[in-house]
DNA sequence: TGAATTATGTGTTGATCATTACAGAAAGGC
DNA sequence: GCCTTTCTGTAATGATCAACACATAATTCA
């Protein structure tokens, strides 16, 4: 028995808060400017989502859904895992900048990098940020076992080298730095390549 | 005429309360913490430090004086360029990591991250990240400068990257790294320096 | 000794916060 | 038409927040 219809999109509703989280953070963006943003009074919101804490897991959830794949899914790219990090790499410095429809940075990256962010939404963060090491290691040791890297190489030691750039452009993003700026720093990154010149 | 004299250690409350934000960031500090961290109650607090915003500034400047030379003085240490970033780099891998007398992390690479913390503060916090950038490109322009390196050496770019990487460390040491998972990076990192083989 | 000055401690202020009570409205099932 | 169910809007809840009023204590200068 179904009573009376939503009257608003969950999905475009979950949207808005994703992009409030992202540029906010979780503290500073507080439930009134979520109900404005989201278009819904506070009581529909908790009837949807059950908390603020649990729209914020919503909404990185959708975040990585929506906006991880465009980005890395660029790892993939190329026949070589080198290509692969470049395409990577080269693709975050044109979406990591403020865009027209985006705000800078990574909402992963930069997220609950402080203590005192709810222990939950601090795991979860902190998953997305393994996830990543995670994907850079399995192309790394996939070029390892193909032979495009030799059997001594570090494998966590490179797979965390480039984690570490991709997250130091999403702090220089945010301070502002264009996507040409990036672009440089990913760049030098690729001459660490091992047996590059 | 002097009145009544203060009770507490001006500066040894300072450092308190650097070491308060640094774990828990500006929001997330509230004056309760900070009066109960500091040992002082709250008229003392803003007789000697104005507001929370004031305290947080004397706080960042308190970190950069005390906390920055050693970490920085290192990228003077070694005859080359080559050498004085490793060692900013290897030296980072130690004190980034949470230890028995500093929280992980870097307060001024991960503060105001997010929007929405006072503008004077995230102009404070950045012209310090502004000023990590201008050091490592004076390093790398004196190494041009005196042959070390090639006339055609992308100084913006080199600089720009190595401060990601530093960036980069800062944010998996608050997620947990060790040093020794950091020195890996800081490594990899170094294999980048133009003619490396 | 007393006047001026500055610190301390208790307790409060208005604002803002996340969350919810409550009453009315819109749908389906009978 | 009526009951159940679920959503919407208004308005309130207690909690916590940064900041401060006020009275008192400790010091210096005259």
């Amino acid at each position: 028995m179904a009573g009376r219809p939503r009257e608003f999109d969950r999905d475009a509703a979950l949207e808005a808060a994703m992009f409030l989280f992202w540029r906010k953070g979780f503290e500073a963006a507080s439930m009134h400017d979520l109900c404005e943003a989201m278009g819904v009074r506070s009581p529909s919101l908790y009837a949807a989502f059950e908390s603020k804490e649990a729209l914020y897991l919503a909404a990185i959830e959708h975040y990585v859904r929506t906006q991880g794949p465009p980005v890395w899914d660029k790892l993939a790219d190329g026949k070589t895992a080198r290509e692969g990090i470049e395409n990577l790499l080269i693709g975050a410095t044109e979406t990591l900048p403020k865009s027209r429809t985006a705000p800078a940075g990574c909402m992963a990256v930069l997220g609950a990098v402080s203590d005192e962010w709810p222990a939950t939404i601090a795991r979860a963060i902190r998953k997305v940020r393994l996830d990543m090491l995670g994907n850079l290691r399995a192309r790394i040791e996939g070029a390892v076992a193909s032979g495009e890297l030799p059997a001594t190489t570090d494998i966590d030691a490179l797979s965390r080298f480039y984690l570490s750039v991709f997250q130091g452009m999403a702090i220089q993003a945010k301070d502002g730095a264009t996507p040409a700026e990036l672009r440089g720093a990913a760049k030098a990154a690729m001459a660490a390549w091992p047996g590059e010149a």
